[in-house]
DNA sequence: ATATAGATCTCGTCA
DNA sequence: TGACGAGGTCTATAT
């Protein structure tokens, strides 16, 4: 199995590594990881996945560019993974107390992923909807990483002040009211107009309480607005076996 | 390979099949994954990834407590894996056009990763070294989750002012100086004491320009403090061959 | 390289 | 359960 994997980390193949092991890390921070059966994941571009048999996330990483090499362990005569990160002054040490499996792999997968219901959705659509903020907002600008900020939707209204609008596609917290307060400065300085003269609109789902309360304080005003509908609605099953039973 | 899969299902195994898919996600979102060379990895918690060769997150997943099914496609006829988490109404639907490998493994790992160098260390650092923040600082409590919020480091000074800290383990950003303005009022609303009787101190090892500005702005202090040393220094090395020449 | 902000953020903790 | 804050956050984007 070192043979494999040997021939895996030459060749620049996706190795997957089932043992049972201990992880040592060292960079940003210190980790140790005790031993137990996992599984040690190198990716083609040799990012490293360290895989628990529970939870959603990798428990220990390395970024990209790693180099990664199979020693041995001085003391225990354990064979070691070894992965460095020069650039970002990281490394890993993968202490292989028993290796249950090793398979490789060279995987073709150029896809990216396509999300819908993000909160540049969110913007696109009140954009095209102003309605949704108040009867007389007309948007003008929309993301435009204008020197006034990252305001997600710029516009005016019917007197002459200026709307900043502040999408969250989620629950909205204390930090969105300043971000929305961060914009509505800037813009007051940029074009020399004062803040009295410029609405700030936090458009979200829902908010927190004590943002609420921030909200006011500052005199911005909460637009609850749905995010994307849901399209899922998952109905009430029966358990694995049923549904095994069924394919 | 479809009646390992299957076996895998029913018994809780941790299950990885390597396949060319193409993936459909809606709950919170939507998003689709073209159709790509890749790792679908379940979980014994079933809790799934989607894994591409590149990249260091799952590109897709689902959190634990899902169930997973496995049927067929009504019109191509292929097998399709069905997974659905039904109280935060999400559902994944991975079609797998070509099955390359599957495995499968009931592991058992109840180790937890132990950090080192957080910022719950800095603190404690600090409170053990109080001369870090200034020469007269007394400290009395930490990270207690007070009545006051969630204060990393409270004490006061020789002058009878209360000292508030923040710790950020890396740069301190704006939201770094929003948290500890929203502290000190907290603090002050409390104890009925006003704002100047308070020092609000943001302790890091840097802060960006923007920040330490609004820091000012806000009559709050800026202290330099190290995070823990690190203790790598990756020397340059050969190439990939060379290291696997010595192993 | 730095700065900013979104994310299906995740994860832990506490009321 | 909701709220809040840390995270080795990661990732994309603009300067």
């Amino acid at each position: 199995m070192l043979g494999e994997i040997r021939d895996a980390l030459t060749r620049g193949r996706l190795l997957l590594i089932t043992a049972r092991c201990t992880i040592h890390y060292e960079g940003r921070i210190s980790s140790i990881l005790p031993e137990g059966e996992r599984i040690i994941l190198i990716k083609q571009d040799r990012s490293v996945n360290i895989i628990q048999p529970q939870g959603v996330l990798p428990v220990n990483y390395m970024k990209e560019g790693s180099r990664v090499s199979l020693e041995e362990d001085e003391t225990s005569h354990e064979p070691v993974l070894l992965i460095e990160h020069e650039r970002l002054r990281e490394q890993m040490r993968v202490i292989l107390h028993r290796i249950l499996d090793v398979k490789s792999y060279t995987l073709h997968d150029p896809a990216r992923i396509e999300l819908l219901g993000t909160e540049k959705d969110m913007h696109e659509y009140i954009y095209q909807h102003p309605e949704l903020i108040s009867p007389d907002f007309k948007p003008f600008s929309r993301e435009e990483q204008t020197k006034y900020g990252y305001i997600d939707i710029l516009g005016h209204d019917g007197q002459g002040n200026l709307i900043v609008v502040e999408c969250k596609r989620g629950q909205a917290d204390y930090t969105a009211v300043v971000q929305l307060e961060r914009y509505v400065k800037r813009l007051a300085e940029e074009r020399g107009v004062s803040e009295e003269k410029i609405r700030g609109v936090l458009a979200a789902p829902s908010m927190s309480e004590d943002a609420k309360a921030y909200l006011r304080e500052k005199g911005f005003i909460f637009k609850r607005v749905q995010p994307p509908e849901r399209r899922v609605r998952v109905k009430r099953q029966k358990g694995l076996d049923a549904w095994l039973g069924r394919a």
